[in-house]
DNA sequence: ACAGCAATCTGGACTTTGTCTAATATCCGG
DNA sequence: CCGGATATTAGACAAAGTCCAGATTGCTGT
């Protein structure tokens, strides 16, 4: 299955979305390339295109396919957010020196022995970061 | 043991740190309370004292103490770093709705099934967050 | 077609966290 | 007490993100 525009009006209209123009471009950016990007290089990727898309609106649109459940914060970086289009379990290398994020599939990693939760509490998700860095 | 400030100053020495007035502030805020701090809490903090502290003082001086191992940096809210005293191997549970961030001891908390490194690449740290919410 | 209305988008001002710089202050050995 | 290294400072700056009031878009019913 590819990633055409097309089928972005279909992913967000499933996710509950209104699918405009602006939306289908931002998802586009994101699904195509299946990479974590920040809401900065959403917007250089989006406004290289004919249509602008102003900053205000690359900001309320990522933070409305978070809530909608369509893409993944990763917060590695203290000077920026990244925005993952990969939903499925999983968890992340972080290579400290160069900044590229890669996924980790969450399927063979075992986590045990972590504590019961203060009572009232639910897990929101499991964030595992890796940092690496090239051995010196 | 207690955090004097006097003890600071030993601290901050066996770290290869020149214990200056400013610094033993610093840390005495961190580790008298043993809480994760941001760099604005620390300047609030060190600054109800007699004494005034630069903002830029207040960051580098974390940031050496940082390079210098004598604190540990959480990543958790993209709006600011935390700056964690207990530098023993530990993961943290995120309280989103508060912000409130407290410790989980790594002792026996078991990760296995992680896939090997890229080559070359040496492991910095392993960064485990919990990320709850109250239930609704 | 089109008036009315809600949803969306926009530029730009603003806030916050953090960095940088050039000048000043402090400390220490001789 | 001089001189150099180390530390601190105020304030300008940068970057990420938020907010708002006004303009656009795209339905809806007639």
């Amino acid at each position: 299955m590819h990633y055409t525009r097309d089928n972005m009006a279909g992913l967000l209209r499933s996710h509950d979305i209104n699918p405009t123009h602006q939306r289908i471009e931002i998802a586009h950016a994101l699904f195509s390339r299946q990479e974590h990007l920040s809401a900065d290089q959403v917007m250089a990727i989006v406004n290289t295109r004919h249509s602008e898309t102003s900053k205000a609106t690359v900001y309320n649109t990522l933070k409305l396919f978070l809530e909608k459940g369509l893409v993944r914060e990763v917060i590695v970086d203290p000077s920026k957010v990244f925005f993952d289009p990969n939903t499925s379990p999983h968890h992340h290398i972080y290579e400290v020196d160069t900044g590229k994020l890669s996924d980790i599939d969450a399927e063979h990693v075992q986590i045990s022995g972590l504590p019961p939760l203060p009572t009232g509490m639910v897990t929101e998700g499991i964030d595992l970061i890796v940092r690496v860095r090239r051995a010196s």
